[in-house]
DNA sequence: GAGTGGTCTAGACCACCAC
DNA sequence: TGGTGGTCTAGACCACTCT
């Protein structure tokens, strides 16, 4: 098994650093070199606990550091295991662009299709309501101004991998199927075209941090994986702010590529 | 003192919820609700186990979820305390736009005038070495072809805020300022520039994670603040790939902005 | 010196999984 | 049923900070 090829160091009693981090180094650097791979079971808490010659605590304050790293998984009544990296989706910064909207598939169907991957939206709620300070600022409307809020959750192949919160000012969404649950292909963003607001700009602000439980229990996020938190700002033609969307995605899910100006 | 204002809910011995799991709860739901403010110092380990009646590990298990969760440090014979959060500094897609060349002055350096803060860079180093795989790819030269090796460190009043590795293939850099510890005035876009390699665009690859244990020394992070990982390629007028940028910044420090097209 | 968090022990019982 | 990890107890000693 594994545990002959890992458990090869022993403690240095000598050393000032605590019992528990040498322990989490050794299990580091196999991961590291490779001794252990993606997949692979680290030896058993009772293993670790003969081979270190120390109490189970001890054990488990290393396997909970490297939890919080985001470098293993323990699995309840199976064992530890060093995490596999899921396979990374690049969102590309011209993934918006008018031309992906022409064939009537909204951004995220059309994403999904290049990595051959079943698309699908749940827990899509539409309310109307005042929006959040950080939102009006964006939207540059008072804050008992009312707008719609459009709530959803995206999967691939029934694993959820987003959520997102659209909100768009209620005279633009009045009498449109943006209030609808299904806005129709092409999403809300061609509706807001065809009611004139011709789309000329977005811009993104990218920020990470650790999810709070409801984000992890509507992601289904092990420990130690960072989030994503995007929040696009559309512009029309008239340089008018016509939605925010705020987005929570898994970081270690996606890598997020922009083309910079240098002029 | 906080003690008073936080410890006001007892375990529901009923619940199906781990008891280190419902004192997590309760704390992270006073620091949301606002009862604890950053800054706020938690009640003490001794008065958490008296309020609610449990050892010492049980308390303990619940101030570790919430430091993996960003929420409070701890601070070895003084205290746990709610995180405060750093300032935030934006970085915006048009930092690196050769008007903010024009000066002499590199992009760090005008970048702490706007947030009044005093920049330093240091462990400095320049070598010569073959690429790594994916440095080679985005440059599109051979794995062994040579490439100039420049590692820094900067620092904003004294505090390490952000690392970075530049790889510029080596026949751009000989026999200019380059291979220097100090590339002049504008840094090494200015010097490629000279060389005749005016730059045109570039791309910027964003990922995040939890830090190594390195990075956690090198930028002096706080438990539970994961890590943006920027990778930026340089491109100039021809088209080719002149430097690959490698940094890591704190994301609890930065706010990364970003123009999409929309046509 | 008093109070704080950091580390560690040696047990116990439980829940989950695979055989 | 045996092995795995999850939770919890009741101690101990240590290191750091502040007064």
């Amino acid at each position: 098994m594994s545990a002959d090829a890992v458990l090869t160091q022993a403690i240095d009693p000598a050393s000032d650093r605590a019992v528990y981090k040498q322990i989490a180094d050794h299990l580091r650097e196999a991961i590291g070199r490779g001794r252990l791979k993606e997949g692979d079971q680290l030896p058993s808490e009772a293993q670790l606990i003969g081979h270190y010659g120390v109490a189970r605590m001890t054990i488990r304050s290393a396997l909970r550091l490297l939890e919080a790293e985001g470098l293993i998984t323990a699995e309840h009544g199976r064992g530890v295991y060093v995490r596999a990296r899921p396979p990374v989706r690049r969102l590309a910064s011209d993934r918006f662009a008018q031309r992906h909207r022409k064939e009537g598939k909204a951004a995220f169907i059309a994403e999904s299709e290049q990595v051959a991957a079943t698309p699908a939206v749940d827990m899509i709620k539409v309310s109307e309501a005042k929006p959040p300070a950080e939102v009006a600022d964006r939207l540059k409307v008072d804050d008992d101004a009312r707008v719609v809020v459009r709530s959803r959750r995206y999967l691939l192949d029934g694993r959820p991998v987003e959520t997102a919160i659209s909100y768009i000012p209620a005279d633009l969404a009045k009498g449109t199927p943006i209030t609808d649950p299904n806005p129709g292909p092409g999403g809300i963003y061609a509706r807001l075209e065809e009611q004139g607001h011709t789309l000329a700009r977005f811009t993104e602000e990218v920020s990470a941090r650790m999810p709070t439980p409801q984000e992890v229990r509507l992601l289904a996020l092990p420990p130690g994986v960072p989030v994503f938190r995007l929040v696009r700002t559309a512009y029309d033609m008239d340089g008018r702010a016509v939605e925010v969307c705020d987005t929570i995605i898994a970081a270690d899910a996606y890598l997020l590529v922009y083309e910079l100006p240098a002029h």
